[in-house]
DNA sequence: CCAGGTTTTCGCCTATCGGGCGAAAACGTG
DNA sequence: CACGTTTTCGCCCGATAGGCGAAAACCTGG
C-alpha cells in the first residue's frame, strides 16, 4: 500500500506510509498510529520489524533514520483507504519515492522466507479457504508456481493445517467440490528447518 | 563483549559497546566507529542488524532509540580491550545496564539460528580447523552438544566444507590426526531450507 | 440418466537429508 | 608390539520434499 506524494520532494511518487517517532511511544506503536491514519489497523494480521535504513542521504534534507516493517493483511480484506492512497503489485511497482522500493524488496523477501519456514500463511489466507485457494496465494507471494498437493502434505505433516469439515461450494465449470481447511494457529510459529544443531531428546520424544 | 559503566545511570553494570549516531554515518558504520574505540574493527568477521530496540522507557532521560548489532569474532583472535571491557560467557552475564540483557538473548538466538541455516560458522571458526574443533565451537554457541559426525555430513553435502589436504598434529595422548578443513566460502550464504516452496528447477539441475 | 469434462484428493514411488552406531583407521605410549 | 585414544568412515534407519497418476466427486449436454 503506497500513497501518493502531493509535496516535494519526490512530488507525484509513491511512498510508503509512516512518519515521526512519539516521545511516548515505541517504533511499533508508531508505525500502527501512522498506518491508522490510512487503513483500519485493526486489519493488520500481522506486524514486524524489518530493518533500519539510516544512509546518511537517504532523503534529502536532515537526516532520517527509518526503521522498516512489514505489514499483511488477510486476502479477504479489502480495507477502505483515502484517495490518495493505493494498493499496488509488489511484482509492478510504480515510480517510488527515497529508498523506498528498495525497502518494499526486502519485505517481499522476508515474506517469501517466512511461508517457508513458519505459519505466516495465516497472516494472508481467509479463516477457512480450500487448498487450491491457498495455493494461489502462495504462488503470488511467492512469485512462482508451488504444488497444491505438496503445499497440504508439507503444511499438514508440519502440523498447521487443519480441515474443517466443510466443503467449498463448486465452481460454474463443476469439478469435485474442495474441502475447507484453517491453520491450526493464527500466532506466528516457525517450524526449524535443520536438526543438524538440536539436540535430539525433542524429534525423540515423538517416537 | 562488555564495559563496565563508571558513571550513573546504572553505574558498575555492564553494558554493551554503542553510542550516538554521526549525521554523515549509517548505523552499520557507526558501530564500528564505536567498536573501534575498544577494539579492532578489522577482526570483526561478521556483522550484522539484530533489532531496533525503542520502548520509550528503556534508558533513563530522554528516549533513545538503538539499533542494535551482532558482531562475531572469530575463535583464534583475542583483541585486546581497554581496562574497563572485559569479555563474558553468553550464558553467565554479569548485571547489565539497561535492556542489554535482552539485547544479548536475541543477538545468541539470532546467532543460534544462523548457524543451523546459513554458513555463519565461517565467522567463529579460523581459516583452518579440524571437525572435532568445530564440534565445540558449534556446541558452544548453540548451547547443547552436536554430534561431529553429523555436522562433518551436513556441512559437506550442502558444499560449505572442504578439506585442505594437511592434518592437525596429534595432541599429547596420541590419536589418529585430525584432517584440517576449510569454508568454502567466508561469506554469508543461507542454505534454503524447505524446498517446499521454491521452483523446481534447482534441485532437479543437479539430477 | 449416462457419457464426458473438470477439479480436487489421495496413494504410491523416489530421492535426499538428518541421526545413530559401531567398525576401522591412524596415531602415541609403555 | 599390545593397548588406549582420537578421528574417520560405512551402513543403517526414519522423516521429509517432490512427482505422478489414479480415483473421487461434482457439473453439463445430449
Amino acid at each position: 500500500m503506497l500513497w501518493e506524494r502531493a509535496r516535494e520532494p519526490h512530488a507525484r511518487r509513491w511512498s510508503l506510509p509512516g512518519g515521526g517517532l512519539g516521545d511516548d511511544e515505541d517504533v511499533e506503536t508508531s508505525i500502527r498510529r501512522q498506518l491508522a491514519e490510512k487503513v483500519d489497523v485493526r486489519q493488520l494480521s500481522h506486524v514486524e520489524q524489518l530493518a533500519v535504513f539510516s544512509a546518511p542521504g537517504r532523503v534529502p534534507g536532515p537526516r532520517v533514520v527509518a526503521t522498516a516493517f512489514l505489514g499483511l493483511v488477510r486476502s479477504d480484506t479489502d480495507p477502505v483507504v483515502p484517495s490518495d492512497t493505493a494498493w499496488h503489485p509488489v511484482d509492478a511497482l510504480p515510480a517510488t519515492a527515497f529508498d523506498h522500493e528498495a525497502i518494499c524488496r526486502r519485505a517481499r523477501h522476508r515474506l517469501a522466507a517466512k511461508l517457508s519456514y513458519t505459519n505466516l500463511g495465516f497472516a494472508l489466507a481467509p479463516p477457512e479457504f480450500t487448498i487450491s485457494a491457498l495455493r494461489s496465494l502462495y504462488s503470488a507471494a511467492l512469485g512462482y508456481r508451488v504444488s497444491a498437493t505438496n503445499l497440504q502434505r508439507v503444511l499438514s505433516r508440519r502440523g498447521l493445517l487443519e480441515p474443517t469439515g466443510a466443503v467449498a461450494p463448486v465452481g460454474p465449470s463443476g469439478g469435485r467440490p474442495a474441502a475447507l481447511f484453517r491453520f491450526v494457529s493464527r500466532e506466528m510459529r516457525v517450524t526449524d528447518p535443520f536438526a543438524v544443531l538440536r539436540p535430539p531428546s525433542r524429534r525423540n520424544l515423538g517416537t
